[in-house]
DNA sequence: ACCTGAACACCGTTCAAGT
DNA sequence: ACCTGAACACCGTTCAAGT
């Protein structure tokens, strides 16, 4: 898939489960098989379907077997996120020109494809992506911001893409449908309506503030304050 | 502790288990003795400590006997979060013309009471605290932020102190001392350096400023770029 | 009536026994 | 040598049997 091997991720100690090495015979299983299978699971019934003895059924084996391929459930889940990931497309060159609207983009590209994997924003957020994809994206990201805020901004923007798919995928994995979550909103907006006013009367004044708008808007409210936020420190 | 008595929670269906009211008899066990007792163990084993037969027996008894005061793990965690955002000072009156440092302060207060708690910052990311407390909360921030822009940073704010305190407590819960964190960025940094240029030519030149700086400084980083776009979003 | 030991239905992971 | 059934040490939660 690429051309050089790139050297070994660094983990903290508490992690050093290295994976065990498959031998040259090839397999039916494989790590591609493994992650592939659990991410169909992610995406047919959420994050917390996947577990080893269900990804093991799915590939018709036990759980056992899944650990000649795999350190543990950590491992599978970082397959998993990688994959994820690889499915993103890299932008093209940058503009240093427009670069306030090319990451915009960018980050509106990400979410979308951390979204489409119901609740698995929740794994990524837990991580430190390192593996080849989330690099290339590191890089894209690199080259598009401005010298004066790359460093720390490398880490920001996708902490914030990561932290609102989570937060919006929160009951993604249950089987929440569009009209129980507009439901929930309004009972959100009924129960600030309902706070005793004289101790908070800002809130239950902006009740239908606080509750507008749905998970677009609040995402493209994020990524502007973002990126004017950045460039003002640009200058 | 408070006058008056607040409406229920809006709950999503799928979580709707409501706490088991107790009854009048006064009992040893009690949602707050439960909560402080769970709220030790995250101290002192970390958020995954907390299991409900662990807070049982540091209270004394079985598991079983909990679910009278508790209707399950996520409400008796929920509780814990309260408590947390319970130890908030809640700022003083705010001053229109100062808001930039006032919500900048306040935020950092949060963030330091998060991760007094080791890794509970990932329990409070993890669901939309809606208490008193966190309601006081709120009431303070809609005080402070501008009109034009208070719905929805009334969200990206908090959205913002929880997920870095997250990201930054992420290896709280295990006892990694800050010589091996170090030691963790040090191999970070070589990792960066020992990419492929060809492939990751900004990564590589960039990788001792990718890997600069500690929690504080990436704290203030973000607070600065948001509070800046929010003030660009405002006028 | 309240309380709780024991059981149930799950986990991730290991390992000895199979082939 | 590779593979895996069964076991181990845990979970959260339930419930019947106790007091």
């Amino acid at each position: 898939m690429n051309a050089t091997e790139l050297p070994p991720v660094p983990r903290l100690p508490s992690r050093t489960t290295q994976p065990k090495r498959r031998g040259p015979r090839e397999r039916a299983l494989s790590r591609d098989a493994i992650a592939a299978a659990a991410l169909e699971i992610v995406d047919a019934e959420g994050l917390d379907a996947v577990t080893m003895r269900r990804v093991a059924q799915s590939l018709g084996t036990g759980a056992a077997s899944l650990y000649q391929h795999v350190s543990g459930k950590e491992e599978l889940i970082e397959l998993v996120v990688e994959r994820v990931i690889g499915e993103l497309p890299i932008p093209a060159e940058p503009d240093p020109q427009r670069w306030q609207d090319e990451v915009k983009e960018g980050l509106r590209v990400m979410r979308a494809a951390i979204a489409a994997h119901r609740d698995l924003a929740r794994a990524i957020f837990a991580r430190i992506p390192l593996g080849e994809n989330a690099l290339a994206g590191s890089e894209w990201m690199i080259r598009t911001l401005p010298d004066q805020v790359v460093a720390y901004a490398c880490d920001l923007l996708p902490l914030y893409v990561t932290a609102i798919a989570y937060e919006q995928s929160l009951y993604a994995g249950e089987n929440v449908t569009p009209e129980v979550m507009g439901e929930f909103v309004d009972n959100m907006r009924r129960y600030f309506e309902s706070l005793p006013p004289e101790r908070f009367p800002n809130t239950v004044a902006l009740a239908a503030n606080l509750t507008a708008g749905d998970d677009d808007e609040r995402f493209e409210f994020g990524l502007e304050v973002l990126v004017r936020g950045l460039a003002a420190m640009a200058e």
